[in-house]
DNA sequence: ATTATATATTGCAATATTACGATAATAAAA
DNA sequence: TTTTATTATCGTAATATTGCAATATATAAT
């Protein structure tokens, strides 16, 4: 197996799950916060101040982006990676639901 | 390779990314979202409703149990599995945190 | 045009995760 | 005490993820 059953499970859960998921690797959330700190922020920057080679970045990027977390613009031979702040809040605001909705009624 | 390279990061990094990582599979969410629903809650209702083997689940569960947001008791024969509430608002605000300091400031 | 710089993609090795059947462990019921 | 019911653990197969070197791609600078 290996292989997640996204079939038995509805819309929501599967999409609830990707944020999760795309946001649990620590070099992803040492990127949001990096860029969250600089004013521009290219790919090269990462590299020396995470200390992940270039490929392993640049995948990471590639995954924040995918759940459209971050939108990068072409800037002269650069990158210009930026976190995307109407998806950033709109998927804060989905995770809150979430932990609002669950709750114990038990124990 | 394969594996998370931990040691490059702070412990915050490493347990934002561990919740959010638990977080991250829509069984994992389901069950959840089960047990709020439920006044008591034990393994057998989960492998009806979510329709994993009752190995699997039992899996899942044991890794909710392990970063805190679970927590069983045994009830005779039964586990009665509950969200520990405390821990719970505690990740929330965590994760709140994170996404309060985390900003665009380009683009 | 050639070179230098920056990022993306490909291919691959190592490890992790998901899932399940089989089985163990535990406690209630008969 | 044997059976039944419930959950945990073990072993294993399949797939996913992480990470990197090598290479491709694209643009700026020379």
């Amino acid at each position: 197996m290996g292989i997640t059953k996204s079939q038995i499970f509805n819309e929501r859960q599967n999409d609830l799950a990707q944020f999760f998921k795309v946001l649990g690797h620590p070099a992803r959330v040492a990127i949001l916060q990096h860029i969250s700190k600089q004013n521009s922020c290219i790919c090269n920057d990462l590299v020396e101040e995470i200390g992940l080679a270039q490929a392993t970045i640049s995948q990471h990027l590639k995954e924040l982006k995918s759940v459209g977390l971050l939108k990068g613009e072409i800037e002269g031979k650069s990158m210009c990676y930026c976190i995307n702040i109407e998806r950033w809040t709109e998927v804060q605001s989905e995770l809150n639901t979430f932990f609002n909705n669950t709750k114990s009624n038990c124990c």
